[in-house]
DNA sequence: AAGAGGTGCAACCGCGCGAGT
DNA sequence: TACTCGCGCGGTTGCACCTCT
């Protein structure tokens, strides 16, 4: 099917963005607020694109914004959470308070890639460079080489003070603790102010096999979900459950054999269940 | 000093998704 | 069911700036 334009392109600027037009932008959502974006251009005098505004907004002039260098512990907090989630910017970002998901894809494509290329590990897979192609290989293969139950726990906006452990204990066998390992449940008055609530543990097998077992728990803020259409991380779960209460999602990765999932959650198929 | 190549980052593009009709 | 709409995401591009020769 197709998609007509966002914009009408005819008449809308591209490219960088003049202090006049940010201080429409800014002066626009003060008083009006962020909302359909599609239709601020027009409002707010600016011959944009809303997507443009949008990006514009979120990425460069929003107040909260934390402008300036990374630091040493978000460059190791994005390379845990990244050696996670892969490429889920935006999920990483909530993890970052002030940085965007823009910021820190770039951020990783020109920093932390480098960094951990030198450390002699593949910025995907986060395995020594030395055995990425067979790591691979026997991934593909369904033969596995080590187990985790990986839990984040995203209620937190503050790094310093996240409860989220990742000890690498060598870069070699990816083996991480955790200090709080069961966080799946439900959520409660308190965690409504949280925007994202995801919970991980990580076990390692003596075997060698490969079994990656993943526990997030999604509990958005009351005014957040209504805002929010979709939540942060695409999980198959109902939107009336995320609305209702907080969803504790497991599900595994790799080998079935040996799985280690959450006591409170019920099974639905091979890769994931919900409690 | 100047040109070439590398780097960093803001901005754009295309697509998927959910909601609405 | 088919389609449109709007949002948000991840990947890519373009350009200003920096470094090297």
């Amino acid at each position: 099917m197709g998609r007509s334009p966002c914009c009408e392109k005819a008449h809308t600027n591209k490219g960088a963005w003049t202090k006049e037009e940010d201080q429409r932008l800014v002066n626009y959502i003060r008083s009006h607020g962020e909302g359909c974006w599609r239709s601020l251009p027009k409002p707010a005098g600016l011959q944009r694109c809303g997507k443009s505004c949008r990006l514009r907004w979120i990425n460069y002039l929003r107040p909260d914004l934390k402008r300036g260098n990374f630091t040493e512990e978000e460059d190791e907090l994005i390379i845990k959470l990244h050696s996670l989630l892969g490429n889920k910017w935006s999920v990483i970002a909530g993890r970052l308070p002030g940085r965007t998901d823009n910021e820190i894809k770039n951020y990783w494509n020109t920093h932390i890639k480098r960094k951990l290329i030198s450390r002699g590990l593949d910025p995907q897979t986060h395995r020594p460079l030395s055995t990425t192609t067979a790591t691979s290989t026997a991934t593909a293969t369904s033969t596995s080489t080590a187990t985790k139950n990986i839990c984040l726990d995203m209620r937190n906006t503050s790094v310093a003070a996240t409860p989220l452990s990742l000890n690498d204990q060598n870069s070699t066998n990816y083996s991480y603790s955790f200090e709080e390992e069961t966080k799946c449940s439900s959520s409660t008055t308190e965690e409504r102010h949280e925007p994202l609530e995801a919970s991980a543990a990580v076990t390692e097998k003596s075997s060698g096999e490969v079994m990656i077992n993943l526990e997030l728990s999604i509990g958005l803020p009351f005014q957040a979900m209504v805002a929010q259409r979709r939540p942060t991380v695409a999980l198959p779960v109902a939107a009336t459950e995320l609305v209702e209460k907080a969803v504790c999602l497991c599900w595994q990765i790799g080998s079935q054999s040996g799985q280690q999932f959450c006591g409170k959650c019920q099974t639905t198929n091979g890769f994931y269940k919900y409690c």
